[in-house]
DNA sequence: CTAAAGAGACAGAACGTTCTCTCTCTTTTG
DNA sequence: CAAAAGAGAGAGAACGTTCTGTCTCTTTAG
């Protein structure tokens, strides 16, 4: 296995990890463990726990602009358009089976310190995303784009976080319902 | 001090460190140092940390459903001015400068394994706020309460969550507006 | 007098991190 | 071409810290 490949296998280990337990009910000895890795060699790729968090945090987030990214490419019609297929996509991506929370704001309720680099990373995530969504919001006319941008992310936030509780309530396609509701009152 | 004020003061000193540096980073150390309480104290009154912490969960969704109670009581008018009403009183419960985050969902994040007691703790919590609203929902005549109760906890513990990240960036208010727009939406 | 509270030592466990030692490749060099 | 050097990985011991929960002893209050 190449050096790249084993820090592909750590990451994916601790992604699993992480979301099937929590970040912080997670040691270091069961990601080593269950990766087949030396504990060296863990600290090698990832000088610290805190960084593997950030890593992880990291690779959700650009999975999903990654998903945002293929879904809007080919989306021609009104700018308005593209802003309803942005909620389309973001049902299907909580309303998946195997769906397991967000990364953009987790971190700072698992880390709710100021100081601890996890939660400052998360705002940053958290600010990307709202600058990603305000972008479309902008383009679809809206006359207050962080506004609406906002709301949205505020509705999708909690879906996940209801989808965690209860799953299998459907609380993804009641989001974008609700999404679409506010869409469509606020372009009039 | 009577019995009865030390347990109340434990819970005070108790919710002022788990609101501030979160659950997980509070010790029983810096819990019983601030209140000035002895350690075998503390555990006379909540024989284990995690008792402390539902004890927590359960007085902070008290006071919260108290004060929705006391705002509704006097909400005569049309059935659906009751959904309003909620609302607002969410507004300004989320919007108050020193909130720190609803009790109903935070255990599960801060606990995920679904066999800890609070992560359990946390699931009927969820669905006590999920019966209140949508009792609300029903008596304003929705076609799917339970659906509608759901949007609204959404856009609200989502804007709680985003209140975390970004204070002053009046996420309340916005996820008031959009819940009226569901909810207008919704009943016709 | 008895029950409760303060003060703090203590055990036991968990966790992140560092360290040592060994083995196996790959690259360099004479 | 062959020997040496070095990098990277496995295995695991060890350290210091932190945390929960128990226990003992002394003091206070009803």
């Amino acid at each position: 296995m190449s050096a790249a490949e084993i820090k592909a296998k750590i990451l994916g280990v601790a992604t699993s990890l992480f979301e099937a337990k929590g970040i912080n009910a997670c040691a270091v000895d069961m990601i080593i463990n269950a990766s087949g890795v030396a504990r060296a060699t863990m600290y090698r790729h990832f000088p610290s726990k805190d960084t593997l968090i950030m890593a992880f945090l990291r690779s959700k987030a650009d999975a999903f602009y990654e998903w945002l990214n293929r879904g809007l490419r080919n989306q021609k019609g009104k700018p308005a358009d593209k802003l309803i297929a942005l909620c389309i996509l973001m049902e299907e991506w909580i309303g998946t089976p195997n769906f397991k929370g967000l990364p953009f704001h987790i971190g700072t309720i698992e880390f709710p310190e100021p100081d601890h680099p996890v939660n400052q990373f998360s705002i940053t995530l958290a600010k990307e995303l709202q600058e990603y969504f305000s972008a479309l919001a902008k383009e679809a006319g809206a006359p207050d784009p962080a506004g609406l941008s906002q709301q949205i992310i505020m509705l999708f936030e909690g879906a996940a976080l209801v989808e965690r509780v209860a799953p299998g309530s459907n609380a993804a396609a009641k989001a974008k319902d609700a999404a679409l509701l506010i869409i469509r009152g606020t372009l009039k």
